[in-house]
DNA sequence: GTAGGGTCGGTGACGTGTCACGGACGGTAG
DNA sequence: CTACCGTCCGTGACACGTCACCGACCCTAC
């Protein structure tokens, strides 16, 4: 994993990491933008649609608790009422009261919204196809890989190190 | 570069190279938003500021007529129009009318600004260090450039199918 | 039971990005 | 010169995400 030399710790990266860096996060930007773009385009569902209506199905009785909802998404609880407040609107998802404890709402798919995530399902995935898969070879796919692993194993020992007592 | 074998072209894209492209997506999207973070609560910029204030400092004169600074920081001009405006309230950057051109009007980078972003770079950087070049060995970073290249040759590819006559 | 503290979820205000549009100017053909 | 068209840029309306905050509810200790 990361050289912990003394070349490379402590202190500003060099041009070339910069770089790395810089051609990272901007192609990444620009496939997502891409990617949402055409999934708008395609189906009428913004990225943030597409993530709800894909973890309700995934979910059994294809509902979740707007906390559980929260976690499998990623997001505060906040965003995810708006989100929701916005689908429901479109009859994409429903709002019930949670029988078991009354501060809890439940977050239903329902028909409408089971039929666009099918209906979006098929381009999404040949755009991700098009635009990513098929730019790659299979070496360059499997480096990708092993390099968000490291980058994502990184990130959360950094959560770690914050959360316990900082001295 | 991208196979075109029988096997990999057309279709839909395998399990495991949706999760490439999820983790891919994620992890960079998780970066973007600490490194966001970071700055604001460092320096007060959001990466929109960064974006412009470096795109100024890097111009002759330090000025840039609206289209330009699009240009370099692969904006809309609306978009540009509206930072710029609310930069300019917080005296990080000066409009004025240009000379040459009636229509035209130029982004001056102020004192304060560059000052801003002087005082932004270095915790910046430091930051791309200890959450990005940290976190990949040198194999992965030159692994991680080299994928990048192809994606991006793979989307300009794309670009300029789309532009020429489509048939 | 009831007071206190924690959890659940929603709302309003705000900053930002996109889109559609329009006014102003420049350049050129007639 | 003037009529036209394209370019330059700003604006208003809207969608979205974040933050601060609130009320409603649950649970436990007393």
């Amino acid at each position: 994993m990361g050289d912990t030399s003394p070349k490379r710790r402590g202190r500003r990266p060099t041009a070339a990491e910069v770089e790395v860096w810089r051609s990272f996060i901007e192609t990444s930007l620009d496939l997502k933008s891409r990617m949402d773009r055409a999934l708008l385009s395609d189906s009428g569902l913004s990225a943030s649609d597409y993530a709800v209506l894909l973890a309700l199905s995934r979910a059994d009785g294809h509902w979740l608790r707007t906390t559980d909802l929260a976690a499998a998404v990623f997001w505060e609880r906040s965003r995810v009422s708006h989100q929701v407040r916005r689908m429901a609107e479109r009859g994409l998802v429903r709002r019930e009261r949670s029988a078991v404890d009354q501060r809890g709402s439940e977050v239903h798919l329902t028909v409408a919204g089971l039929d666009a995530l099918r209906d979006a399902s098929g381009p999404h995935l040949r755009a991700v196809r098009a635009l990513f898969v098929d730019a790659l070879s299979v070496e360059q796919q499997t480096a990708v890989a092993d390099a968000m692993v490291a980058l994502g194993a990184h990130l959360e020992r950094i959560d770690a190190e914050g959360d316990v007592s900082p001295k």
